[in-house]
DNA sequence: TCGCAACATGTCTGTCTGTACATGTCATCG
DNA sequence: CGATGACATGTACAGACAGACATGTTGCGA
């Protein structure tokens, strides 16, 4: 419940509105975390029930703006300092990469070359961004400093994606002849299969 | 939905139970896509009434083996071709750095410290790993090629997310002499904050 | 003053996902 | 022959999440 403590978090650096929270997660933490506005007004909703958020104020439109309590800032502080990181994952196209072989040689090689130009926009997008950081157009406030180091990974793994789907279109394992090609062999009933890759072919 | 794309790709390799799907997810695929074995007994269910599927044979223990049908060949493929990639991923690693200001300057320094040794080691088992199949130790089929080139993916990610924990440790944006001392400063009524940080700073 | 865009908050529904619980089979070893 | 462990499949439930729907407000420009 990751959500959560994102939210306790952005709260930790002044008070914000359901409104203003779903915008940062559409901004920035979206990226790495997507969250929708019904997910985030009803976790505030919880919050609030829990005590480790209040309502500041009400502004114009119905604006209600939460304030984190000591205790939603102690969970926070606990969340980071106590919780072990969950370092699973979730990338679509690193786990189509394990099906490449089905694809046509020509559709995968255009896939590649469309996913690293994805990436390479992607990091270059970041890395200005960052340019400004450091130039200090956005102050220098600790919170900031600490986007810096997030925008700095973002940059690296994009980076990394970018040269991984050049390195994936130069290489030659890829490009032999029976690439693609591959009609899925079931023996008829009777007739086992020359591989049995589903049995073995695992990893760790 | 890539789960059941995924299943479909699994199975386009030849027959396996649902036994063996949820063993190649708990093993390989799981950390780009983890999914527990209920979430697959029950995909399974649903591909098999879609005719994606359907049982091969019964083994022992009431084991059921699957075998992909062509408009399941025909559907990964079409996925694979025409579908367009979702991007968006969730890391909690990353999500944590936007909440870096709020650590106790020692326990960022510990905490990036164990996840530099994280992907490090991670990235060394990965790159161990891609170095028995260019042996030649899994055979050179096309899938064990498919799965060199996603193995090498993980290692350029974790590699990149190592080099960012141990810049992270030794840039000095994080060491300045405010840095986790941070009160959240949530002017009393009346009094301004004096950077409404929460306002303006967002990012693309 | 009309309409539009941005602001602002919510509900509803369905699916996805993870955890816990439950059941039964087969082989092996002591 | 009994225990154990790996094999094998499922159900039940709760919480997370996405998309669609619904509603009202405010400011501004035509």
């Amino acid at each position: 419940m990751s959500l959560r403590h994102g939210l306790l978090g952005l709260l930790a650096e002044g008070p914000a509105s359901g409104y203003d929270l779903a915008r940062r997660f559409s901004e920035a933490l979206g990226s790495v975390w997507p969250a929708q506005h019904p997910q985030i007004y009803s976790e505030l909703a919880r919050l609030e029930t829990a005590g480790l958020i209040e309502v500041e104020s009400t502004g114009p439109r119905r604006r209600k703006a939460y304030r984190i309590t000591d205790e939603g800032l102690a969970e926070v502080r606990r969340w980071l300092a106590e919780v072990e990181v969950d370092h699973t994952f979730r990338m679509e196209t690193l786990f189509r990469a394990y099906f490449f072989w089905l694809m046509d040689p020509e559709d995968l090689k255009a896939h590649l070359a469309k996913e690293q130009l994805f990436f390479a926009e992607t990091a270059a997008a970041l890395r200005g961004y960052a340019a400004t950081k450091d130039r200090g157009d956005w102050g220098t406030s600790t919170q900031t400093r600490a986007m810096r180091i997030a925008l700095e990974a973002g940059i690296r793994i994009n980076e990394a994606l970018a040269g991984w789907a050049q390195w994936a279109q130069e290489t030659d394992i890829m490009t032999a002849e029976d690439f693609g090609t591959a009609k899925h062999q079931q023996g008829a009933a009777g007739t086992p299969p020359t591989t049995p890759a589903n049995q073995q072919d695992t990893e760790p």
